[in-house]
DNA sequence: GCGCCGTATTGATTCGTTTCAATATCGAAT
DNA sequence: ATTCGATATTGAAACGAATCAATACGGCGC
């Protein structure tokens, strides 16, 4: 019951295997008779190729891989559409793993990727995979950063600038009126969250009559910014901040839900609330969110572009970085 | 320079193959100083098994394919990573293929699946697949519907009671003193929402006080919501109605931004709401919203479990049906 | 010293496809 | 009639690992 096989088909079309193969790969090899009979064989037995044989013979896949931080963060779910998309147009597949920020998980799926020889890896990476990404292109595989700038400049990288991300963030809060700012976010390891955090501290550093505070958080979720949130609340009011910088747009959720507990804080006018990445829901809240807004289906596209530039060419790594852009909304008052 | 095979491995700890592939995968047959001088050999040389070639001997993967209709749905991430769960406890892994409902898509994922040989398929459906599982049937290929009841008992399912779901948010509505609903979702050929649409019917046919018109959007995405919640404000205050129930979380998250738009609707005042799913950003949204609560996580773990099963042993299909629960918010009054 | 048994190891074969040099076929040109 | 060329087709050799019957190697009892 089980599988047809080119052998089974060539034998029914009464031709060799190697034609069968032609007219799979190279219909225009082969005469329009031959084409016609083999096709109806094919269609007869209800023949599908199988692909895992014909990977191996070709040694090399047409898949890609993918792992993200977070697949629950729709900032990841978009950039992993846009990926899919430009994957598409190429003919190829995006196998998409997910980290949940977990350097072993994240090992996981790169062991996993590969094994299966895919074709290029796309990362934004939690741990230290440096040795790993040498390790995969000394074998011909080569990676894109995604979402994060190359340590090592012999990695392409597709990110957007965080620092200034997190200037823009703090400067609309100073140039509102707050001096008293607390960053949310973390680990501070990620280098997302180090990169807002230092553009944060630049936009106040020249500026003594305003403080920053950092506050940690164990992983960038709606519900990691629920406790720091009620944290917050726990405080005196004279020891609250009055604004609060998230890290990305699901710490700000949760963070908003906390504030708005039994109306206890009125967000913008007791806090000031600004997110990051502009989620969709970002603009639904129940205070619509100030955001810093990314390009994520561009990042999706354009790390996909270089990845398939250089498992094509060879050509040397390249570096994009996209500028982040503010989006003001009611959490930040006006 | 690129690859190492077991060949190479075998050729500098001076073994076979064999050996070599017994050290891998049953190092009791082999004595325990081969097996150092094998393995040494393998960490010399960074040697990493081929996956492809293994798959292809062994006949089958351990990869399971999983369609779903919205991959920025957070419930269908939910879903999606609680399958990945357990699907990594089986030793599995998980590919994710997102139709976005759109059939074309749907089915180029499955002939995917077929090509790569799968282990099994999951699959929330949109158009009509019956053949095409029959066809996977055939070849060895078991699927278990996700999300969604068969229509045909020869498939395994894991669904939630849509019908029930429907009622249960129809019934809270009317409960409310809510007399004129609005349902809207959309298209009507997805089950999920024709079933959602028959419970809230159930809920107001002996109930001749109350009326419900349906109102159809062509997805189900925040934007659908928002163009049909435009309408409804578009409306004279006569003939807007008094509640609206929306397929999904998505949709009602969309609706309320168009009633909140410069305050013009007052929900739940002029208009209650209700979603369906119960995602996180449901709770964090203008107005929280009421909505129906589904165990997502546990829908994909359970489908998972049901297809290794099947894949097994081959036992018979099996259909599991899931109570759906209300939650409510501030959405619907109190 | 011989046969026997269990453990270790080998080497050839298989999985299903693609590739590519070799061959077959046929018409046109010499 | 023979050669040349172009076009179609063939068949065998890869790709890289897993399997399994066959063999080698010891040690043991007799």
């Amino acid at each position: 019951m089980a599988s047809v096989s080119v052998r089974d088909v060539a034998a029914l079309a009464g031709v060799s295997m190697g034609t069968v193969s032609n007219v799979l790969n190279h219909p225009d090899k082969v005469s329009s008779a031959t084409v016609a009979r083999v096709q109806s064989a094919v269609e007869k037995l209800g023949f599908v190729p199988n692909g895992v044989a014909r990977q191996l013979r070709a040694g090399i896949s047409n898949s890609i891989g993918l792992v993200v931080l977070d697949a629950a963060n729709p900032f990841f779910t978009d950039l992993a559409s846009g990926a899919e998309a430009r994957a598409a147009e190429r003919h190829h597949t995006v196998l998409v793993g997910n980290s949940s920020q977990d350097p072993a998980r994240e090992t996981a799926y790169l062991d996993l990727f590969e094994q299966q020889r895919v074709r290029g890896v796309l990362l934004s990476p939690v741990g230290d995979v440096l040795p790993r990404l040498e390790r995969l292109h000394h074998r011909g595989i080569p990676s894109v950063l995604v979402d994060r700038q190359a340590g090592d400049p012999g990695f392409s990288s597709v990110s957007v600038d965080d620092v200034a991300g997190g200037r823009l963030a703090t400067t609309h809060l100073v140039s509102l009126g707050h001096r008293r700012i607390v960053f949310v976010g973390g680990p501070f390891r990620l280098r997302q969250v180090s990169d807002r955090l230092a553009g944060a501290r630049s936009a106040t550093k020249h500026r003594p009559d305003t403080s920053i505070e950092f506050v940690e958080t164990e992983s960038l979720t709606v519900e990691a910014g629920h406790t720091a949130g009620q944290e917050i609340r726990a405080r005196t009011t004279n020891d609250r901040p009055d604004a609060v910088f998230a890290a990305n747009d699901l710490v700000a959720l949760g963070l908003l839900q906390a504030f708005m507990h039994q109306g206890s804080i009125k967000v913008p006018e007791e806090i000031a609330l600004i997110g990051y990445d502009d989620i969709t829901f970002a603009s639904a809240a129940v205070v619509p969110l100030s955001s810093v807004r990314q390009p994520s289906h561009r990042i999706g596209s354009t790390s996909v572009e270089l990845l398939l530039r250089e498992a094509d060419g060879g050509k040397e790594p390249r570096h994009i970085v996209f500028q982040p852009e503010l989006v003001v909304r009611a959490s930040t008052g006006r």
